[in-house]
DNA sequence: GGGCCGGATGTTATCGATGTCATGAGCGCT
DNA sequence: AGCGCTCATGACATCGATAACATCCGGCCC
C-alpha cells in the first residue's frame, strides 16, 4: 500500500495524497480529510526510507550509550533510563525517532542513520567525544558541564552547585571537618569538590579528600583507611549514594554513630531508600533538555551549553 | 559522498563499489580491498535510507517500552535498561539498529520503520499487544511466559520456577505459614503464586495471599493489616525487592525480628543491597534471547516461545 | 473580451543503493 | 576458427515520497 495506491483509490494524484497527509494548505480541507480517512481505513503507513531518501534527513537521533563492562560504574546505569525517558518524550513529539547504539558499534558500522548524536558517556571520556565528532553531525554531550566548544553542546548537571549545597548544609549543621569521598579524576567529581570548598571558604572548615573508586566496598575501605590514619572528621560528603552506603558500612564498623558522630551525604538519590541526605539530579529533565538542544542544533540554532539545576534532599543521615 | 563519487575515484562503476563494500565474491579481491580503503579514507558512509528503500527492509527493530507514568511500577524500570543492553548486543552485531519508542507514540505515528517489534510492556496488558499486532510485523513480547499463539512469540522468565524455588527454600528452612505479597492480577505474580503453592503441595504449609500494589509503602501497609487481622505467618514471599523492603518496614514496626521471627524473600534482586534472599532473573540474557527470537522470526523461522531460567540467591533475610 | 491572478491539482525529476539482465574478456575444447 | 563457458564488470530500471515546476480553472478588473 503506497501513496500511489491511495491516490488511485481517491481519484487524485500521489502528490496530492502526500500533501494531504502532511496537512498542506494547498489541498482543500474537505479533500484532505477524505484522503486521511482513506489512509486510516486501509492502514496506510508512510515508507520512512523513501521519505528519508528524498528529504535527505533521517528524522531520527542516535543516542550513544556507554555499555563497556570494564568501566563498571553502577551509579549511573539506572539513571540512564530516566534520561532516555526524557529524550523519548521530547523527540517523539517532534517527529523524531530515537535510535540506541553503543559507541563501539557506532564506530564500527558504516551506516549511521541519524540527524544528530547524543552522547551519554561517562564524563571524563574526551576520547569518546572526539571519535564521535568525526561523523560531522550535530553533537550533544551529557555529563560534563562546560562551555560549548568546537561546535559541541554540553548538557550537565550543576555539580558545583551540588557541592555548594552540601557544604552549606553541613556547615549550617555545625560540622567542622569534612571528608570528601570520590575520585577527582572525573571532572564532575572535581567540580563537586570545588563547589564544596567554595561554600566553606572563610568558614575555617577543612576538607580531606579521600580518592576512591565507584563502589560500595571501595568507599568502606577508604573510610576505614582514613580512620586508621587518624584523620578527624564529623561529616562525609560522598559522590554517590553507593559510596555513601559504603561510608556507612565503614563508620558502623568503627562504632561511630550516624548522624550523631558523623553526618553522611550522598549524591544522585538513587540507592538511598530514603535514608540519605543526597543531591538530587532531575534526569528526566536532563533528557528533555538534551533532546531540545539537539532539535535546536538540527534546526540550525545557536550552540550553547546548559546546566541542569540540582536540589538537596535532606534525610536522616545528616539529621537524625 | 555517494557510491557514485567513490566509483569515479576508483575508476569503476557504482554497482562495483556496492558489491565490493558488501564483500561480494563477484569483485576481484584486490579491487575489493582497494575500494574499501578508498571508502575508509574518504569517510564514506552508506546511505541507509537508500538501501532500505531498495531492499524494502528497515534493518532495524523497534523496542516499544512502557513509559506511562500512571502505571508506576518502579520495580521493573532499572531492569529495562539491562534488557536493552542485551538487545543491543545481539541486534547490533547482526547489522540491526535498535529503535526505541513508547506505545502511545508507536500507535500515534504513521511511520513505523522496523522489520519487527519487541514489546517490553508490563505483563497483563494484553490490550497493548493487540494494538501493536495491527502493524503486521514480527512481534516478540517480554514479560509473560506462555505458549506462542497468533504468530506472537513470548519470552518471559520462569515465574513458576521462581515461586517454586522460594517455596522449597522456605519449607526446607522449616517455615510453616507463608504470607504471599503481590497482586495476582498480574499474570507473572499469579504464576509465582502457583509455583509457590506447587512447591508446598503435600507439605501442609498454608499460604495467605495479601494483594498489594507495587510500592514499598503499600507492602508495609499490607503487612501491618495482616498482622492486625491476626494472620499468622513466619515467612513472607514478596513479589519484588521493593515489596520485601516494605515488608521489613512493617515487621520492624511490629517488633518482629528478621529472619528470627519471620523470614522474608524478595524478587528481582535489584534494590536489595545484599540483604535479601531473592529470585534473580538474568535480564541481560533475556534481552539477548528476545533479540535472537526476533532475528529468527525475521528470517522466517518457526514461532516458539521461550522461558528464561531464574535462580535463587540466598542472603541474610532468610538465614541470619 | 482579454488579460491577469491566485488557488488547487498534476507532471516530472530526483534522492542513493541494488536486483536483473547485458556485455565483454579470457580460456579451453573440438 | 568457432563455439560455449566462466568470471568480472557495467547499464538500466526500480524502490516510494517529495521538491520544483507546470497546468488548469474560475473570478475579477479594465
Amino acid at each position: 500500500m503506497t501513496m500511489q495506491d491511495l491516490a488511485h483509490l481517491a481519484g487524485v494524484s500521489s502528490i496530492t495524497v502526500s500533501r494531504a497527509l502532511r496537512d498542506s494548505p494547498l489541498v482543500r480541507e474537505e479533500l484532505r480529510e477524505q484522503i486521511k480517512r482513506l489512509a486510516d481505513k486501509h492502514g496506510y503507513r508512510l515508507n520512512a526510507a523513501a521519505r528519508n531518501l528524498r528529504t535527505m534527513r533521517a528524522h531520527s537521533v542516535t543516542a550513544v550509550i556507554e555499555m563497556d563492562p570494564t568501566t563498571e560504574r553502577p551509579m549511573s546505569e539506572p539513571l540512564v533510563l530516566m534520561v532516555i525517558g526524557g529524550l523519548l518524550q521530547t523527540l517523539t513529539t517532534q517527529g523524531y525517532r530515537l535510535v540506541l547504539t553503543t559507541r563501539a558499534e557506532a564506530l564500527r558500522s558504516n551506516v549511521l542513520d541519524a540527524d544528530g548524536i547524543i552522547l551519554l558517556g561517562q564524563g571524563p571520556n574526551d576520547e569518546a567525544m572526539h571519535q564521535i565528532r568525526r561523523f560531522n553531525l550535530p553533537l550533544v554531550v551529557w555529563g560534563i558541564s562546560r562551555p560549548a566548544a568546537d561546535g559541541v553542546v554540553f548538557v550537565g548537571s550543576d555539580n558545583q552547585a551540588g557541592g555548594r549545597l552540601v557544604g552549606e548544609h553541613l556547615a549550617d549543621l555545625g560540622r567542622r571537618r569534612i571528608l570528601f569521598l570520590g575520585d577527582t579524576v572525573h571532572a564532575e567529581v572535581a567540580q563537586r569538590l570545588a563547589g564544596l570548598e567554595a561554600a566553606l571558604a572563610g568558614r575555617d572548615i577543612p576538607v580531606t579528600v579521600a580518592p576512591c573508586a565507584f563502589s560500595r566496598t571501595a568507599a568502606r575501605a577508604a573510610v576505614a583507611a582514613e580512620l586508621a590514619r587518624g584523620t578527624r572528621f564529623d561529616a562525609v560528603m560522598a559522590c554517590s549514594d553507593f559510596l555513601a552506603l559504603g561510608a556507612l558500612d565503614g563508620l558502623e564498623e568503627a562504632g561511630l554513630r550516624v548522624p550523631g558522630d558523623v553526618a553522611v551525604t550522598g549524591y544522585d538519590d538513587a540507592a538511598a531508600q530514603g535514608r540519605l541526605t543526597s543531591v538530587r539530579q532531575d534526569f528526566d529533565l536532563a533528557g528533555q533538555v538534551l533532546a531540545r538542544k539537539m532539535l535546536d542544533l538540527i534546526a540550525g540554532g545557536p550552540i550553547a551549553s546548559e546546566m541542569i539545576p540540582v536540589e538537596l534532599v535532606v534525610r536522616s543521615s545528616t539529621q537524625g
